[in-house]
This record gives C-alpha cells, structure tokens and sequence, in this order.
DNA sequence: TAGAAACCTGACATTGACGTCAGAGGTAGC
DNA sequence: GCTACCTCTGACGTCAATGTCAGGTTTCTA
C-alpha cells in the first residue's frame, strides 16, 4: 500500500510517517518512480511506535529498542536499556493513579460543594 | 523563603518557578527592591502543579482547574473540564499499561534468547 | 564594607514530533 | 489524454516548558 492508506489505517499522519522513516523507524520500499510502498506487517509497526511514543519514550530509545521488540532478542546492553524504560512506564503509572486520586478528590468535593449551591471562584 | 529555596525544595528550576508565575500559576509576594517570596504552601502547590503536568495537562488547563482544585469547590462547566481531563488520564493509565505487556513479554523472549546465546540483531 | 552569591527583567535558544507550504512529478478513472 | 488526487523533497513554522545569557540590583557572609 502506499502512504496515504497507511496513514487512513494507522490514523496518523502522512507526515508523521515520513517522519518515522527518517528517524529509520519505518522501512519502505520504494517504486521506480520513488514513491514508497508498505506492506501488510507496517500497520502493525506504526502502532508500535504510537505506543512506545505515548510511553513517552524518545524515537532515539525506540530506534535502539525497535529490532529486540520485533524479533524478541535483545543484547544484555539493550536488555539494561528496556528494564529502565520499563522501571520508566511503571513510575509514569503510578504518578498518573496519583493525579487521578487528586482529580478524584477534587471532583468529590466539587460535586457535593455545586450541589450545595457553591460556585467556583475565578482564578 | 525566595526562590532559590523554593527551587531546591520542590525539585524544580528557578527558571520554572518563574515561568510559573508568568502562567499565573504560582503567586508570589514581593519585596520592597521586588524579589519574590513564598510562603510554606507554595511547596505543595508547585508539586500539584508538576502532578498535572506530568499527567499532560496544560498549563492553560491548570489555570483553569488550579483553584477548583485548591479550594475543592468548581462550576459545573470546570466539573466538565475535570472529569474530561478524568478520562484522559484514565486512558493514559491504560495505554501505559498495554505499553508494560509490551515491554514485559519482550524482556521475557529477550532473557530467554539471550540465555540460548542469541545476540540482538543491528538496527 | 567588600565581595560573593542570589536575585531581577528581558530576550533569544532549544527540543521533539510533527504541521504546512511550495513546486514538481506520479497515478488512476473516465 | 484530461483531470483530480496522491506523492515527492526540502524547508521553514509551531508549541510548551524550560535553558541560557546579558547586564544590572540586592542580600548575605566574612
């Protein structure tokens, strides 16, 4: 397939993928003409770097990590490497349950203060 | 305390700080000769603060939420705002922890090929 | 009462993951 | 073969949260 259909597939955009490729995140073949073509296992693919990118993972760590994901082999240095983003994405969890404990706080409160006629005071 | 302090307190840059306070995020009284001071509570407001960030909250949205939060008390249009930002934070737990899978069943082949002597292959 | 250290404002620089635009060539349906 | 749409490269723009530097004032310490 070419660009755009991965692009409606994945739901990213032309230029983001351009930009994958760049980073040499995504691999595309190439017509006579250059236009690039992607197979079927590329959907697959960009939805992993989606993934590793919301884990807030840089595209220099995912471009190092990328072959071990895909392949399931690692070398002991990449093997450090994925055990600290891992250490990483669990530290980013729980500072999200955090937040959503204050959030949820906030709103308990801010339900029971709207019932009792309070308003919100401006900033 | 003056900034500096406030800085090594929270963990947080004296650059921030004051950008904070740009963002009317943070109130500070002045000194005659203008420098800034704090008292105790704006520790844990600073912390709050970073507690939204890291959950992806802009500062635009904080300034919106940061009283609301502060004094428990929110219009049903900041209730809106909150429980949006709820959702999204509920997601980001979720996408993390698919992401954790993720990383858990590649070290999981990673040690085990590395055990058999597999090296990881080159980008 | 020096001199160092902390602070001030203002402004430009940075970083990462794209958005957007220009100008040109490729492709597909009729 | 026309036309509309897709794609190409290259380059500059963006946005948010800072970093950093300059040039000057204030505060602390010896």
């Amino acid at each position: 397939m070419r660009i755009g259909e991965l692009a409606t597939k994945t739901g990213v955009s032309v230029r983001a993928l351009r930009y994958y490729e760049e980073q040499q995140l995504l691999v595309s073949e190439r017509s006579e003409s250059g236009q690039r073509h992607y197979g079927e296992n590329a959907v697959d693919r960009v939805q992993l770097i989606q993934q590793l990118y919301a884990a807030g993972i840089s595209s220099a760590a995912i471009l190092e990590m990328l072959p071990c994901v895909v392949t399931g082999v690692a070398s002991p240095q990449v093997l450090a490497t994925l055990r600290g983003h891992r250490s990483s994405v669990i530290k980013q969890i729980e500072d999200l349950q955090d937040t959503l404990r204050q959030l949820d706080s906030v709103l308990a409160g801010a339900v029971k203060s709207h019932e009792s006629g309070v308003p919100c005071p401006p900033a």
